[in-house]
DNA sequence: GTCACACTTGCATATACCTGCAAATATCAA
DNA sequence: TTGATATTTGCAGGTATATGCAAGTGTGAC
């Protein structure tokens, strides 16, 4: 009997291990990619307003956009007065790619 | 239709290198997900009928979820007769990862 | 040839997603 | 308080995606 790996039915991300489908479908869009790259050479936490010139699209879209990214772990939000500012969540992010570089490291061994 | 990203940012849009949004966008169905998982264990290339016990959907649906990994660059494909062989590209996984922790690098510098 | 096998593709349906606009909420300034 | 700023959320539209089933294509076995 051939073993088995868990089945992905459920809203279970744990059943993938580290792999979270959530963190890819949230880098998965074209608009929030853009961001996270412009985050990213912004290199410091920012706000909506300073991000929503990238992408060409309304600031309502970015704004769910970048709750979008931060349900996903690949930002952190952080509330000051009627601001809100994003940042890119290095440590989560890099976690998230290992557990996919992880099960690739396994296979050349 | 491959969807691309125009990065109108910075100074220098070519510094974020090559992000693909379709790359994430594959991996971020859980499915297809499982399946690269799926993969990944049995550690050989594997045909449509080998890994569609892994996931509770049709096999049409499989072939179809295979082929926009493959399209993502995520998994090649190889005919031998009637069977069709599919395999993770750790290749290019690897470097369309590198694409994204290259520019979480620049932020830590 | 005839048949079974492995896979792909067409079709229809249901669901999920992205978008802009407008309205609502919250905070700060005067 | 009044008004401007910053962001979020409700709504409606159009589009995209995932799925199963059935039919089609191609290959190998007999």
């Amino acid at each position: 009997m051939a073993r088995t790996i868990s089945i992905p039915l459920g809203p279970d991300p744990a059943q993938f291990g580290e792999l979270n489908p959530d963190f890819f479908k949230a880098l998965g869009d074209p608009v929030r990619l853009a961001l996270v790259a412009y985050l990213a050479h912004l290199g410091k936490p920012s706000t909506v307003t300073e991000v929503s010139g990238c992408c060409g699209v309304d600031f309502s879209g970015v704004s769910r956009h970048l709750k979008i990214l931060r349900e996903a772990g690949i930002v952190t939000a952080e509330k000051q007065g009627r601001k809100t500012y994003y940042a890119l969540d290095a440590d989560k992010i890099t976690s998230s790619l290992h557990g996919l570089s992880d099960i690739l490291e396994a296979l050349s061994k």
